[in-house]
Formats: C-alpha cells, sequence, structure tokens
DNA sequence: GACTTAATCAACCAAGCGGTTGAAACTCGG
DNA sequence: CCGAGTTTCAACCGCTTGGTTGATTAAGTC
C-alpha cells in the first residue's frame, strides 16, 4: 500500500499519470454520487468532472459500481478519529458535527447508502466501539441511565448529519444555508449543548 | 374531494375504474419510490404492482415526474396534526415518531426528497408554524432558554426519521429491525425520555 | 340498441445509458 | 533510440428506459 514512489519525472506536469487519474475519479465520483445518489448520476459526468475519459473507470475501477463501492466501504477509515474518549461528550458530539460538515461528499454518499441499503454503510466494528464507549459515558453518569446507549447514538448520528441529510428542510426551517462553514459551527454548538442539557445542568 | 358517488355498478367489481386506478397507481408508486428513490425507480415496476397497464401513467399524471410530483408534495397535509398545543411535547415527538413510523413509504420519500433537493419537501407554512409551537414551548420553560428552536426542531425532526433515514446504520446498531413497530414503539419512547430530559429533571 | 366518449392495453420508438473495442500516445528499461 | 508494456482516448454497440401511438373495450346517453 506505499506509496509507489518511482522515479517520477517531476511526478506533477507528466501525461500519464495512473495514481493520479484514480484519484481524480475518485474524487470526481464522490462529488456526483454524493450530490445525485447512485442511480441519477452518469458515468460521462464523473469522467467530465475528472477531467478525463469515461474508459476509465472501467478501467480502474471495472465500471459503475465498482467505483461506487470502492467509495462506500472508504467511509469507515475517516471516522475512526471520533472515538477520543478523554474529552466531554458535548466536544466530542461537536466534533463529529464539524467531520461531517467537512467531507460534505462522504457524509451524503452515507447517506444515500444508507437509504437505499445496498452497502453495509459503516464498519460493524467502529460502531460496536462507539456503543461501547458511549455505555461507559453512561456508567460514569454524563448520559442518563434510563437511555438506550445504541438509540442515544443513533438519535445523536441522525443528528449531526441532519444538515446534509435534511439540507432541503434545514434551508426551510432556518432560512439559511446549511452548507456553509458558519451554519455547521453554529449547528454543532447547538448540538453540544443539548447533549450538556442532558448530563444534567451544565 | 367527495368521494364521486355516481351511480356505479356495486362499485368494487368493475372493469373500468378511474379512481381505482389512480389510487392504485399512487400507492404503488409510493412503495416504489420510498423504496429505490426516484432515479431507480422503473415505471414498469410501479405499473406491475399497481396491476395496471404502465401507459397509464402518462395518462393519469403525464409520466413518471408528474405522478412522482403528485406524491412529494402530498406529504404536507399529513404532518398538520402534530401541531396539538396541549399535550406535553415529549408526547408530541413521540406522535411524530409513530406517524413516520407508519407512513414508512411517505416518510423515505420524503428522505429522497431530501437529499436529492428537487422538490420543496414540505409545506413552507407547516414549519413556520411548528417553530411558532417550539418557540411558545420555550417561553413557559418547557425548552432551555439558550437553544434556538428552529435548530432544535431540527435535530428533532432528524432524530424522529432515523429509523427511516440511517434503516441501515440503526440495524448494524440495535441488531433488530428498524421497520418493525416494536422498534418504532421502543424508539418513540426513548425519544420522549430524552426530551424529558432536556426540560430539566422528568 | 346505435353512438359517443372515456379508459385500457399491446406494440413500438427514439434517446440515453454503461460498457467494449481497437488503436494512438506516452513511459521507461535496455 | 528502440521496443515492450502501460495508460489514454474516440468511436461504437446493445440494451434499457420512459414515452407515444393506434387500436380495443367498457360505460354512459338518447
Amino acid at each position: 500500500m506505499a506509496v509507489d514512489q518511482r522515479r517520477s519525472p517531476s511526478s506533477s506536469e507528466r501525461k500519464r499519470d495512473p495514481e493520479r487519474t484514480r484519484a481524480l475519479l475518485l474524487e470526481a465520483a464522490a462529488a456526483e454520487f454524493g450530490a445525485k445518489g447512485y442511480a441519477a448520476t452518469r458515468t460521462t459526468d464523473i469522467a467530465a468532472r475528472a477531467g478525463v475519459n469515461k474508459q476509465l473507470i472501467s478501467y480502474y475501477f471495472g465500471g459503475k459500481e465498482g467505483l461506487y463501492k470502492e467509495l462506500a466501504t472508504a467511509w469507515h477509515t475517516e471516522g475512526t478519529t471520533m472515538a477520543s474518549t478523554e474529552q466531554p461528550l458535548a466536544e466530542v458530539i461537536k466534533a463529529f458535527v464539524m467531520t461531517t460538515a467537512h467531507n460534505r461528499d462522504q457524509g451524503r454518499l452515507w447517506a444515500w447508502a444508507n437509504l437505499s441499503g445496498d452497502t453495509p454503510t459503516v464498519d460493524a466494528e467502529f460502531l460496536r466501539g462507539q456503543v461501547e464507549f458511549f455505555r461507559t459515558r453512561q456508567k460514569s453518569g454524563e448520559i442518563p441511565a434510563d437511555l438506550d446507549p445504541s438509540l442515544l447514538l443513533l438519535v445523536l448520528m441522525a443528528a449531526a448529519a441532519a444538515p446534509l441529510t435534511l439540507e432541503q428542510t434545514a434551508r426551510q426551517l432556518t432560512g439559511e444555508d446549511p452548507a456553509t462553514p458558519e451554519f455547521a459551527e453554529k449547528y454543532a454548538d447547538q448540538l453540544a449543548l443539548l447533549v450538556r442539557h442532558l448530563s444534567g445542568r451544565s
């Protein structure tokens, strides 16, 4: 998996560059799939956005579906950073919201996948870990004892992703654009505040 | 809107029946669109599920898109029942969750529409009313003063719809099937509990 | 019971789709 | 600087799609 460090001629300005092409396609595909969902996305659009010939999708990923799967399973690695057990829960949630706010494409992809129910969407191991994490918090009194940790986690994930999954409704509701960093910041703060309210008064 | 009560021969077993055909198509379309989303849905599948010729989609709704729009805008009327200002907030939320749990097709349709961002998804008037409703609750102390009513509403809507929008993740998280009535019941209770925790101790 | 109108259907069609093909263009070891 | 192998591309292809067409059948009218 190490970066194929061959003696590339000034690495940046070559005509042929598999690594770069792959990366361009993946990036473009994330944007397109994220925006329209799998079914509505046209391979032509992906190629155009990547500035690359459409055939290369087949060449590198074995077709549209292969490209999609590569992206759908890539989500796992990202999120794992969330499990930092040190900070207070409110901060963790806030960080989580900000993460989804940055990788919007990935996040939307995850939302599409969840709806269409084709892929596992998230690594099961990761989720198990997070639930365990919540259970610990609960024991230490940071989370009310009468809430089911896994359901609470579900609620918080849904809430964190709301500016993505319910973008339309969010816009109607607030009158602002849920895609801006300012909105993300404000929203993250509010969610943190809400979580703090859960753990008895702040 | 009254049921066109013409002297129909035993109303149920006739060969030609526009009203019934329309209704069959709408129902089938809601199921198909809800399950796969607009782009992935085939008009053939809708017709087949309705037990009707595919051409009738064009005949009655002017095509696939017309059928979709008819459904996408129909969501408004349903939800309006939520605004009953009498019961405690926790109960209102619970009722809302149960509503989405029943009309799963409609709910999923709403989720798809939100993601793809093509339709307004919900009547703006309705949303405004709900926010106002929350603001009132806040004044009466039922909701912490430092939470923005519209954002809190967004959070709760996202949470309520989580078993639909994050069905996949919900399944991984709990090990149960989020589509069952039992799950809905349990989940609704948990959300109500959570809301109660927000309004100071229960 | 003939006639008009509305409802339904099977067959057909053009457009758009993802994928394949075969050759050109680049890279690089020798 | 040459030849083998990799990477890229334009053109093409078969299939699926949503929609249309024109005929057929049921319902309502007088």
